[in-house]
DNA sequence: GTTAGCACTCTCGCACCGAGAGTGCTAAGA
DNA sequence: TCTTAGCACTCTCGGTGCGAGAGTGCTAAC
């Protein structure tokens, strides 16, 4: 372990390096923060930090700068969390303030809030749409020879789509198909709802249907398709991109293009934002993809209905204001799930009774 | 009028330097060119070239570049159309081929695949959705207290939405409130659908309605919020954003931070691709956004059913392709708007008779 | 009107140098 | 034994000077 004063050092390096970008050396040190004791001694801690492995060292004649331990070793055990600043709170109370009501826009107004006040790079994962319970499949039909089918789950998240009918099929086909599917697979998480099962189904359903089977398969196979196929895909809203050319870190052109050529692949994405509930910090080379590390991810997962079904993410250089990105998130991801909350359907449709019983007097 | 060998040096400097990126003297004209003449012609050529506007010179004794007025001529007069190389065309063939149906990820794809073969940023103006005609406004029930509301167009494009219902109405409040708007809307473009239309119609059903109509007051009124509202964005597909990094003439990190803040700003990028059908070249300082002064702008529509509703776009440096990006463009509408064809809707609702005579025989 | 020749200009890359910042080491002091 | 002052040493960075190279404009000859 760090001995008092090697952590105090530590902490002041961090923190000058994170404030100035310099490498930061003994006397700087010894002039800004009053450690105590003489710039030698200093010195000499920081030599011994740099051989722990918790600084690192450009060049000889250069002061010190944190490596990935050193900041993982400040995030851990030395910075202090404060809150966010009023009038960076104030901005973001726009969010579930504004009465938003479509995800998308929502979603946008927060990846450029959170890289507008955090100067970084900012992802948002869109809620993940595997998790919820099926409760109505339906077949609308809008004219002749079109229908929409409707996907209603029990986390207000509904997804359609236009199909274009085989010749004759009729209004009713369309009613007996949406109650039978929704009637057998109503209360199953969409994550059981597979090809395979699907398929089954349908083929069970066809036998009751014989006389229409080869105009309904066509029309079941579109559905089925449309089901298993990757049509739920979870969206990725990125923010602030320009952000990152201010940061002197990333005068680098090349470097500079890998992580805009990251940010245009979405399976990369997904794959960088996919984290445990709460607030996680990625450091630097502790990231998998390597375009990302020489860069710090923060992330924190917002909730629908108390279960966590997105990521709020902030990325940035290893040399980055920890304590502001994480209670800026965390501060985020509560606005946001109150902006859920209010537009939440699964609250009204979960409890009828009472919102009823509630209004019915005003 | 330029003279034919002033044409000719005009063409070869800009062929030059669309290919090196180097100011072009006259030796170098005169050694890769043959233009028939020496160099010191050439250089005459070119003092002349410059007086007129057609070329710039960075410095006293560099080489010239076109200004924006040469490349303007170029295009106009000197470029010869060459066609989209093979390996190229197949490439894009991709997108009508894959039968890929949602408009999201074909256009992504678009965007995906114009930024590759360009090497410059691409844009994609999704199919407006102001010029349509409705066809069919419907309420449908999903299950109590929840409806979705669906706005289907002649062209292919759906929109819906999740209402909550007031307390207490009925399924067939639902039917009345679709029968009715789509028979006094049905027929209608939808920019003639404004909320003023709306609310008188609203009030006008009200009337016969008076029994429930508290609470159809608070329905309708979520409805035309939708209808007349925003909702109705279109959105823009980006890509490549890290290709214009490695255009020379981007290595000022300040100019492409201003192009990066350019591409997240919707509205400005809207305003940037209105454009009028068919292809458009619009060269550096004839962009009206400052960020883009220096860039070039191809754009090109391409169309659902005959009709232009959207666009594409190159964005590069002046410093461009031309030729090639043009054939780029027009090959890519053709095949967009021969993936929107594939799936049209419109075509099958508009002619069903002749697809069911056509197809039943088989 | 065209071309060869030539003097002139400007940039760019390279080496050099001195200032400044910071270190490591040593020796003296507590 | 820990701390501190002092000092020599190292390395970067900005500025300067210089020569090579590329290109021009002008002049005079064809």
């Amino acid at each position: 372990m760090l001995s008092e004063r090697k952590q105090k050092v530590l902490e002041a390096v961090v923190r000058e390096y994170i404030s100035t970008a310099e490498p930061v050396g003994s006397r700087t040190l010894f002039r800004r923060h009053n450690l105590g004791v003489s710039s030698a001694t200093i010195r000499n801690e920081m030599a011994d930090l740099e051989e722990m492995g918790y600084l690192e060292q450009p060049h000889t004649s250069a002061g010190r700068i944190p490596s990935d331990l050193g900041y993982r070793f400040y995030v851990d055990n030395l910075m202090q969390a404060n809150p966010l600043p009023e009038g960076e709170q104030e901005l973001l109370r726009q969010v579930p303030a504004s009465g938003i009501t479509e995800t998308d826009i929502l979603l946008s107004q927060v990846s450029r809030l959170l890289s507008q006040v955090s100067n970084y790079i900012s992802l948002v994962l869109g809620p993940r749409t595997d998790r919820g319970v099926l409760r109505t499949l339906k077949l609308v039909p809008l004219e002749e020879h079109v229908a929409m089918a409707v996907l209603f789950t029990d986390q207000r998240k509904v997804e359609s789509r236009v199909l274009v009918l085989p010749p004759q099929v009729e209004p009713e086909d369309l009613e007996g198909l949406s109650r039978y599917f929704t009637r057998r697979l109503a209360g199953r998480p969409l994550e059981e709802i597979t090809g395979e099962l699907l398929t089954t189904l349908y083929l069970e359903l066809l036998e009751d249907y014989c006389a229409k089977r080869d105009r309904l398969a066509e029309l079941g196979q579109a559905l089925v398709n449309w089901l298993a196929g990757g049509g739920r895909r979870v969206k990725v809203y990125t923010g602030g991109t320009q952000n990152i050319l201010r940061q002197p870190e990333f005068q680098d052109l090349e470097k500079v293009r890998r992580l805009l050529a990251l940010l245009e692949e979405e399976e990369l994405l997904h794959k960088l934002l996919e984290r445990e509930p709460g607030v996680t910090v990625t450091i630097g080379q502790e990231n998998e993809l390597p375009a990302v590390r020489e860069c710090t991810v923060v992330t924190s997962t917002y909730s629908v209905d108390g279960e966590p079904v997105g990521v709020l993410a902030i990325l940035g250089p290893t040399r980055m204001d920890y304590a502001h990105v994480i209670s800026l998130l965390e501060y985020m991801a509560g606005c946001l799930s109150e902006a859920f909350a209010n537009i939440s359907v699964r609250r009204t449709v979960a409890m009828p009774k009472q919102k009823t019983a509630a209004k019915e007097p005003v």
